[in-house]
DNA sequence: TCCGGGCTTGAGATCGCGTCTCATTTGACC
DNA sequence: GGTCAAATGAGACGCGATCTCAAGCCCGGA
């Protein structure tokens, strides 16, 4: 976490820009968390804190924070849909991976594999597109419904996990 | 043209709804473009041609009839993150594909891969998940923009085709 | 230590997409 | 023609996200 606090430190001053007590606060909170946030998840977390009473981070700091930190590579952006806002997940540590969107639950999974990267990479560049960067979405039934389905309804189901 | 419109007409009558002059005129308008537009562009157009001055169709059924044909797999909506609305294209007589966005340009197009379709399909399983659907936009230059950078800015560029 | 400029911040206004409300109109069936 | 539910239009509304701007804070220079 301390190296994470540098190297966010230094990238905002490689451009001119400084590291306050809400950046470090922001970037601390959302690598806290191993679940996929909202912008305003984030804000209700750094008011629930001891956090709040002290900083009390307006709205608008969150999201320009989030947006240094997408622009640095520490947080990534996830879209699902305009129904509801953006949710960030934080990157340093983690590889590359997409996302699995259960419909039933609304459960985020993620997962990764190498032949679907250069699969696509080849695709892709058949019709001269240079990539930069991809975002997959796969929308369907996680297996924990599909199995409580299976049983015609027992337990689970509803859960909410990392999303 | 005119089979897409009692396709239509039948799926709205299976569900009990009506196929009226505004719904008609809204289908005919998004299979009559080849670009994928928002329905504020969707509105506009409908606007601008003679269509207009008879039924001045409100942003509200705009809205609406673009949820029907959606849910009946008429058309398809694209969503590029939250910086735009959503976008939407005609599906009928277009196989399933996939979208690759040019940063520079604007400009989006298209591709398909069976193999990309087989990878993911399998990759997902292997986590227990049963895909319904998917999205994958690809974000990064496109040949046109790639080419005129390496000419060092002659001609073209900023196109804005099928966006 | 004091000073000044400029980056940051907070609070609220504002924007924009999309949805909702509701009175009115229209279509379909009798 | 009559009836009733579906559909429409105009505008209000909701909400995520951004913008505005005065006040605050950081940091380097004197």
């Amino acid at each position: 976490m301390k190296q994470i606090a540098e190297r966010f430190e230094k990238f905002l001053r490689t451009k001119g820009l400084r590291f306050t007590r809400q950046r470090s606060a922001i970037l601390r909170a959302i690598y806290a968390t191993h679940r996929h946030v909202s912008a305003d998840q984030l804000y209700a977390l750094l008011h629930k804190d001891g956090k709040a009473t002290e900083l009390n981070i307006s709205r608008a700091t969150v999201y320009r924070t989030l947006a240094l930190l997408a622009e640095g590579g520490f947080v990534q952006a996830l879209d699902l849909g305009r129904d509801s806002g953006a949710l960030y997940e934080h990157t340093l540590g983690h590889e590359h991976h997409d996302h699995m969107i259960c419909l039933e639950c609304g459960r985020i999974l993620e997962f990764s594999d190498s032949r679907l990267e250069a699969v696509q990479e080849e695709a892709v560049r058949k019709h001269g597109f240079l990539a930069r960067s991809h975002r997959l979405n796969v929308f369907g039934t996680c297996d924990r419904c599909a199995r409580s389905a299976d049983e015609a309804g027992s337990a689970g189901g509803a859960a909410t996990e990392s999303g």
